[in-house]
DNA sequence: TTTTATTGATTGACTGATCAATTAAGACAA
DNA sequence: TTGTCTTAATTGATCAGTCAATCAATAAAA
């Protein structure tokens, strides 16, 4: 019983769906029967609207990533000053909706990914260099070694995003947050 | 042609083309064909000393990490005062032999593995738990709050590695150790 | 009737693992 | 020394299973 106009809900489903498999089944096992499965269609139907698995994941990874730029903007927005705008970008990394266990999965597979898939790669070098230029502007004014400090603060947020993918326990991205906030006002100082 | 006494060789090379082979094909698609082409020999006798994938892959994460704690531990012995030991087990997580594209790309995916693999779970978890160990023994003298030190220590340098992994030039160990070390130093002022 | 949504069935390629069979080295006895 | 037996090394052939992708067919909306 096809009602017209799914294509936009369908592509969500899928792309929900691949984050939740990634998550559970681990990026190793996924299979598009699965995704589809969860997403509650056929595989057929996966592959009729992203055409194949490669596309689905970089949609997921996509997908990912613009919740975390809009959470990110969304905060800068806010900042008044330096500091208010360093605060801002860090807590955005560990936001409920970012540092969880699925999207924490999903970061850690995107990572392996881009170590021969070109697209994703690319994706993930964005991610990089915008994370950069956000800390660079707001360090500039008050750090006499921003470059060291931003790669310091970049390596670190993703270094816990890599030891909360095998915890066991639920993420607590306060503390995280707290520790690379400490980092770089003992950075500052 | 058989020669007696190969069993240990073929071990060796098995597991040095395992790293190889997940270095350059990446985990995803990485077989048992394709590891012992590599290592020269049939996939029957890979098989045959190793009894499964999953143990061809545990052997080699548990060479990876035995070669870590090897230099580790040889550079503690030589260390003497707190400070010179921080500087040790930093320095031996981005020695060349350690901070090798090869070796970086196989951590990446025993991070991976872990995620469902209770093996590799228990040998990462062994990991973090000997270099929490040894920060704070150095650090507890030195700093007024060693377990946060120790912590964001762990995953900077877990970040560096992880994006070492995606990056395209060659790895710069000095730099990284420098960087860790600076964020040490900083944070027991 | 044209277009969109949807799937069952199928294909072709691969994969991990098994096993029987082959080769040679070392041990031991005649 | 020679011949035999055991054991280790090694592989080709093969199996049973899985997976991404394709396609023809169906059903409903416009």
């Amino acid at each position: 019983m096809p009602r017209i106009g799914m294509e936009p809900l369908r592509r969500d489903a899928l792309v929900r769906a691949t984050i939740a498999e990634i998550a559970e089944t681990g990026a190793t096992d996924i299979t598009v029967a699965r995704i589809a499965r969860r997403a509650g269609m056929s595989p057929a139907l996966a592959h009729h609207y992203f055409g194949s698995k490669d596309r689905m994941l970089l949609a997921a990874m996509r997908h990912v990533l613009s919740v975390y730029g809009a959470e990110a903007r969304g905060a800068l927005a806010m900042a008044d000053g330096p500091h208010a705008r360093l605060e801002a970008i860090v807590r955005a990394s560990f936001t409920p909706s970012n540092f969880r266990d699925e999207v924490v999965a999903a970061w850690l597979n995107f990572y392996v990914r881009a170590h021969r898939d070109a697209g994703a790669r690319r994706l993930l070098q964005v991610y990089h260099a915008r994370l950069r230029s956000n800390l660079l502007h707001a360090l500039r004014p008050l750090s006499d070694a921003p470059e060291t400090l931003a790669e310091g603060v970049g390596a670190m947020i993703d270094g816990l995003y890599v030891r909360q993918a095998l915890r066991r326990d639920a993420p607590d991205g306060a503390d995280c947050a707290r520790l690379v906030l400490d980092y770089i006002e003992r950075g500052l100082a």
